[in-house]
DNA sequence: TCTTGCCTTGACGTCCGCGTCAAGGCTTAC
DNA sequence: GTAAGCCTTGACGCGGACGTCAAGGCAAGA
């Protein structure tokens, strides 16, 4: 299979494909006119990678996962490399849902100290007789 | 007060401030001499917009505020402009924060399921005739 | 043969909030 | 006079994951 379809079946783009294997992740066979050739195992891969992109990984984080599927393991985390990973990813997503939820209690601790010293409010919430 | 005093009591950057003017967020009266002069008023504004920042607001996202406090007002969210930035941006971060909270626990699931396929964990947890 | 549609490499653009360097001017202290 | 330490503008760099354009090659169908 070449560049375009592995892209189309990935649900990604060509140039995604080639900057993955600019970053030595995913790297292609070449055909004798010079196309890249990939197969069903380069869309393993390549599916793996995207799950975890989507995830937020970054790509160097996804490496170990690929070249633990390409060691013939059955899963990408089925290498400790890729639980080390995993692990990092929890202690990360753990710290950074922590702050966001410190400062979104932040931003509502202002918004309503600022909105109780706004005078005459465009919106009363139970009282003054608001209908429903 | 030139750009170096108000940087160092703002714990920032002159390079930073000079940004801030460029995109019009915080403009800078001149001496004879060509250099940026600043009053106490100056300190305010920029200390609202360090604020803003380390919340995570973006640069565009102070400007509401600024300009309320430039108008006179004794707050930079004194004004209905600042309360929709503040209500958008409370809006944005319980999504953030739903979407990491949802991949975190996908993310954990991923990590006990690779565990539990492990042969011969590092780590037994409570049984086996483990120490403490 | 010509067109269409795929492929190739190379290289610059994007977003954001600056960091960093270059080349030079002003002021002050010694 | 000159060195230090501030200031000026201009411009490139960074990080991350690509988007997009340019110029051209290869393959297949009419």
């Amino acid at each position: 299979m070449r560049i375009g379809e592995l892209a189309a079946r990935a649900g990604t783009t060509t140039r995604t494909l080639r900057y993955y294997e600019s970053r030595g992740l995913l790297p292609a066979r070449r055909g004798g006119n010079g196309y890249r050739t990939y197969d069903e195992d380069d869309l393993k891969l390549l599916r793996q990678i995207r799950t975890l992109q989507d995830f937020g990984f970054d790509l160097e984080e996804t490496r170990p996962f690929v070249e633990c599927l390409r060691a013939g393991h059955p899963e990408g985390d089925s290498c400790p490399a890729s639980l080390v990973v995993y692990r990092r990813k929890l202690a990360e997503l753990d710290t950074l849902i922590e702050q966001l939820t410190s400062v979104r209690a932040q931003v509502a601790a202002q918004l309503t100290r600022a909105e109780a010293a706004a005078p005459g409010g465009p919106e009363p919430k139970c009282e003054l007789g608001g209908h429903g």
